[in-house]
DNA sequence: AGGGATGCCATGGGATTTCATGGGAAGCAA
DNA sequence: TTGCTTCCCATGAAATCCCATGGCATCCCT
């Protein structure tokens, strides 16, 4: 089974906060956690991030794992492990996808990115990313800005390899 | 059962100095805590440390256990192992959470920190910590200054394998 | 290839349980 | 007594469980 996200999604919110996860991202979080097998309801990690935030991402375990690894392996009391610390295991959920394919988002999660009607879902590598749907228009367009020079019919492969550390 | 906090949550403090630690807190000091059983009150570990903390941290039982055995096997009289005895033995003190879910502040605490009308729990791997919302809040911005150039927007986990000098 | 049956999937709703929180009354110390 | 604790009960709100339905895609049989 697949064992990444590609692709998104547009699903509606109930009243209750619960959202239905697309059947094909539901495979990945299945595949991805250790513990789970048919009948099971697959674990994940909802990442809500700082005050500024205006989307959640949902981890798969193993993702997640790696992600707790990383962090562990960095020398204790660095500002920067600090402040992933703070971000991936202060500022996040265990959850998991109940009998119906759903993820039930508490009241408290929903407010933080205005989720009311609808929830759109963006694959991310081994992660995905939820928005409102006007929230995720605004994303896109600043990420269009960001685009560099890109001169027409560049192939966008050209960057693999390249890394710089953050983006701006 | 889960046995490491992951999460934050806020609650409120009542005139009794009664804090309910949110259900799944709540069960993780349950599952760490080896004499614990269904109806029984799990025990925990608050330590409060030196004058210029701003919060509490809790500790299950386990994770406490572990502690105390590190500090065990370092030599007796050096000054580490003095100071952290001072910590976590000295600064710190035994309690359990009351059948309806709840932690009992000692006043000496709840001034301390100046705790009032509301209580921030954060998670910090195997213990949690207690702020007020306000100062949690400066903390919480405290933090993201230390790493220098982490941008508004940025993913967080470029940060991973970055490894500078400590904070203070 | 047509058409029906089957199964999966997104969505909805009612009933039940858990949870955070508030308050009264009984114990205990100063 | 007066002021803290400790125990027990009450309650509204939120979360969870369980079942229902209609649409869509797929499979299978003829």
């Amino acid at each position: 089974m697949a064992r990444r996200f590609r692709g998104s999604e547009e699903v509606k919110v109930d009243a209750k906060g619960r959202v239905s996860i697309p059947a094909k991202f539901r495979r990945v979080f299945e595949s991805c956690d250790p513990d789970w097998s048919t009948g099971k309801r697959p674990q994940m990690v909802i990442v809500f991030g700082t005050r500024d935030w205006k989307h959640l991402q949902l981890f798969t375990i193993e993702a997640m794992n790696e992600i707790d690894d990383s962090i562990a392996a960095m020398p204790r009391g660095s500002a920067e492990r600090n402040l992933l610390e703070n971000i991936y295991h202060g500022h996040a959920e265990e959850t998991e996808i109940d009998g119906d394919g759903r993820l039930v988002l508490p009241q408290k999660l929903r407010e933080k990115i205005g989720l009311a009607d609808g929830a759109f879902f963006i694959s991310a590598g081994d992660s995905l990313k939820v928005w409102t749907p006007e929230s995720y228009a605004e994303e896109e367009q600043r990420l269009e800005s960001l685009v560099p020079d890109f001169e027409p019919g560049a192939d966008p492969l050209s960057l693999l390899g390249s890394a710089s550390k953050t983006e701006g």
